[in-house]
DNA sequence: AGAGCGCGGGG
DNA sequence: GTGTACGCGCTCT
């Protein structure tokens, strides 16, 4: 007697088992975790032949990897198409029979031979993760943590929400100052943070702790509170970039086995950005935030601190963490205070989860994959797995991946971008600042824009600008799939009006997500769906509508300092804040549908500044002050690490005294002070310290950057220089290219810095472009002499 | 000018 | 895993 259980799907992966493969989906019941396998899926593509004969399909059922074939008529973009639905025997065999075929002289050509098969089990099987459906079967006995249920059959089920039990972690490890992730050095700490569990694992003496005689045993334990908490999520800020494989690679030193995997296999980073555990979903919130949240937040950056200060009103611990290994070293009492901020970013991560975690639930329904991925996708390939979603819905094929040949075509191929209006370089005062997103998703609506509506022969009714047109008469799969987003969404906002549930307002947010994200979808080059007219007729339609709203900003007293794509940054003048309010009302009560103009917020000084060898302003390279004081610096590459400390500090403190002090000539006397001190060797060499990540091993660099001679020269001192070592050198005076002379700090002896080089390639490069704004040409300033020199010889 | 390479997040 | 991010800017060649 088969028995039935409420299953709420988290992760899928497969298995082959007897040369068959098994679908092993892991997540919960109402009470506990569970992992239900099926068996009888078999993986299969489409072949496209010239014509269909019998012939045909008993000579590719002779293939001994091919177990059946099937005649079936699908759409490809608006035409009818006759295909043969060909079954092999395991998942692999797909690409392997699809190479073979495609070189049959009666085969014209082969498609979804790379739906990945636990992808297509989800979408043939209409299983959408995270929604309860009742299974058939019988509880098993397998090699597992949880119990495994063999199903037979799925049924749909009443759709209730369940809890997911989080577990945060974050690690705090020996790293004296200025150096990059080595995991040649130890993990002092591990924190680890769920509902009920809050602690931080080490192996020093510190209060408050669980104190393990050394590192080994901190990591054995750590992998058993794992085991004890059982969470369905494990979260991390950064964790598969910085945690995970920490923990791992320290693991491998002791031959630790981390078979957290509820299969028991071993955690690994092999070959991977992203890391996975079997039957436990890894969210690294950090993923999610800079792929789909990211461009709406305020901050400038994805450091925690900056995303929990804007998402949750909480911030780490203000402590330094550069002070740690000195602290560790000396025993100071002080390490329990580091405990603490190690708990607090636990804290805060997972309070971050909970927090996205509504918004990634519903992007994984409504887009049909697993948590895990949901929360590592861009824009692009979260709107493309969605169209595939809603493929067997319409019957329509799915086009192929491209080539490496036609990527490099379609990129090469542009049209007409968004309405950019053109910055005037300048410093500008009270900036309010619009976001027009949902212009685009009208425009393909109502438009009708899609591949298979482009230029019918039914119509004709032109664009001006482009002289193209879309069919009027019948609508294409793109723009359905759209307006079914759209309506969908639209529903939904009438329900929160009455009921302001967070799910809905989630279920809400990710259809919106999607609907803005599919004009950039099909202008995508690596899209399956890529229509370079239709994206072309889009911005032409979308500058059209933007202007207008430009034109009635200015009639209106307000001036247009910048807009691009989806912003409109509009300068008060004369007008009040609440002006710009009742102007945002006022449009969008002209606005028809769904098309809305949010106010993004407003900023008492704004910093445009010029392109690379241009007038024209920089396109999403600005510094902005907001009404609390603070700075919000776009596009600036100067914040990244690898520039010096000087060049870093110059730039910052030159875009302070420009916006919040307004003194422009106490920013240039501030640049000539630094520049004479740094040409008087006045500043510390450390400060000229640049730091640049080998990545891969030394030997197999092709091109010898600085960082790369150092680090040659580091391994002939016998030094281990493994990839993901950053290099820190200066560059010394004397001859030659960078490279020869670039120097790390021990190497340095009695040399001295090559002024010149900090001058003209660090400093005089973070501030010329922003001093330009205010009228001041740095160079010159800075030196002088040099047009004298010439008109004098 | 084109190719090669590193940046982000973490400590 | 039916696999291999992204877009920009610097340095070397």
């Amino acid at each position: 007697m088969p028995d039935r259980i409420i299953f709420y799907p988290l992760d899928v992966t497969y298995k082959i088992r007897n040369n068959h493969a098994v679908i092993y989906l892991y997540g919960k019941t109402a009470e506990q975790r569970v992992c239900v396998t099926y068996a009888q899926f078999q993986p299969y593509f489409y072949v496209e032949p010239q014509t269909i004969t019998p012939q045909l399909i008993t000579e590719l059922k002779i293939n001994p990897e091919i177990v059946d074939v099937q005649a079936v008529t699908k759409k490809n973009l608006g035409r009818n198409i006759t295909l043969l639905k060909v079954f092999t025997q395991l998942p692999q065999q797909v690409p392997f029979v699809k190479s073979k075929l495609q070189r049959h002289p009666q085969i014209k050509n082969c498609y979804e031979y790379d739906i990945l098969f636990t992808r297509r089990f989800l979408m043939d099987m209409r299983i959408t993760p995270l929604s309860p459906i009742q299974v058939t079967g019988n509880f098993v006995n397998d090699h597992s943590k949880v119990q495994v249920f063999q199903a037979e059959q799925f049924d749909s089920a009443e759709q209730t929400k369940t809890d997911y039990r989080i577990l945060s972690i974050d690690i705090e490890t020996y790293n004296p100052k200025g150096k990059g992730m080595d995991v040649e050095q130890p993990i002092l700490m591990i924190a680890l943070y769920g509902d009920d569990y809050k602690k931080v694992l080490t192996w020093k003496n510190i209060p408050d702790c669980e104190v393990f005689q050394n590192e080994q045993q901190m990591l054995q334990r750590f992998k058993e509170v794992i085991e004890q908490q059982k969470p369905e999520i494990l979260t991390g800020y950064y964790s598969d970039g910085f945690d995970l494989p920490y923990i791992i690679a320290r693991a491998k030193k002791y031959n630790l086995n981390l078979d957290v995997g509820l299969d028991y296999s071993i955690l690994t980073d092999e070959k991977r950005d992203d890391i996975k555990i079997t039957g436990i979903v890894h969210l690294d919130v950090f993923q999610f935030v800079k792929h789909v949240i990211g461009r709406s937040l305020k901050s400038g950056n994805y450091k925690l601190d900056s995303v929990a200060s804007e998402l949750l009103g909480e911030r780490k611990h203000p402590i330094d963490i550069e002070n740690l290994a000195a602290e560790w070293d000396s025993n100071s009492s002080r390490l329990s205070q580091f405990a603490a901020y190690n708990l607090q970013d636990t804290k805060i991560t997972f309070q971050l989860c909970k927090k996205l975690l509504p918004n990634m639930e519903e992007l994984s329904k409504i887009i049909g994959l697993p948590l895990f991925d949901i929360c590592r996708m861009s824009f692009s390939r979260l709107v493309e797995s969605y169209i595939m979603n809603q493929t067997a819905q319409y019957n329509e094929l799915i086009p192929n991946k491209i080539d490496e040949q036609t990527m490099r075509t379609r990129r090469m191929k542009t049209y007409a971008g968004g309405f950019v209006y053109q910055p005037t370089p300048g410093l500008y005062e009270n900036v309010a600042v619009f976001d027009f997103r949902s212009l685009y998703p009208t425009i393909i609506i109502s438009h009708n824009i899609s591949p298979s509506s482009y230029k019918c022969s039914c119509c004709y009714d032109v664009i001006a600008e482009t002289k193209d047109w879309f069919c009027k008469k019948e609508k294409g799969f793109l723009p359905t799939v759209l307006e079914d987003i759209v309506t969908r969404r639209a529903k939904l906002k009438q329900l929160l009006k009455k009921d302001n549930n967070i799910m809905l307002e989630a279920q809400s947010n990710a259809l919106k997500l999607l609907a803005n994200s599919f004009y950039g979808y099909l202008g995508f080059a690596p899209a399956r769906w890529y229509s370079f007219e239709s994206a072309a007729n889009v911005t032409a339609l979308g500058r059209k509508y933007i202007q207008s709203v430009i034109t009635e900003a200015e009639q209106s007293g307000f001036s247009v300092t910048y807009s691009d794509t989806d912003s409109i940054f509009l300068r008060l003048g004369n007008t009040s804040k609440e002006e710009a309010h009742t102007f945002v009302e006022r449009i969008n009560a002209k606005l028809q549908g769904i098309m809305e103009l949010d106010y993004e917020g407003f900023y008492p000084a704004a910093l445009f500044v010029s392109a690379k060898a241009s007038t024209i302003g920089a396109k999403k390279k600005y510094a902005m002050l907001n009404e609390h004081g603070q700075l919000k610096i776009r596009g600036f590459e100067t914040v990244r690490r690898n520039w010096s400390i000087i060049a870093k500090q110059i730039q910052l403190r030159v875009l302070e005294m420009l916006l919040k002090e307004k003194d422009k000539e106490k920013a240039v006397l501030y640049v000539k002070e630094m520049v004479r001190a740094v040409r008087a060797h006045k500043i510390p060499a450390e400060q000229m310290i640049i730091g640049t990540q080998l990545t891969r091993a030394i030997e197999s660099y092709g091109s010898i950057g600085p960082h790369v001679a150092v680090a040659q020269r580091m391994v002939q001192k016998g030094m281990s220089v493994p990839p993901g070592t950053i290099i820190n050198f200066i560059v010394a005076e004397g001859s030659g290219v960078v490279r020869e002379r670039a120097c790390s700090l021990e190497e340095m002896g009695k040399k001295l810095y090559d002024a010149n080089y900090y001058i003209d390639h660090q400093i005089i490069p973070s501030v010329d472009r922003i001093l330009a704004v205010v009228g001041v040409d740095i160079k010159n300033e800075v030196l002088p002499q040099k047009s004298l020199q010439n008109f004098f010889t």
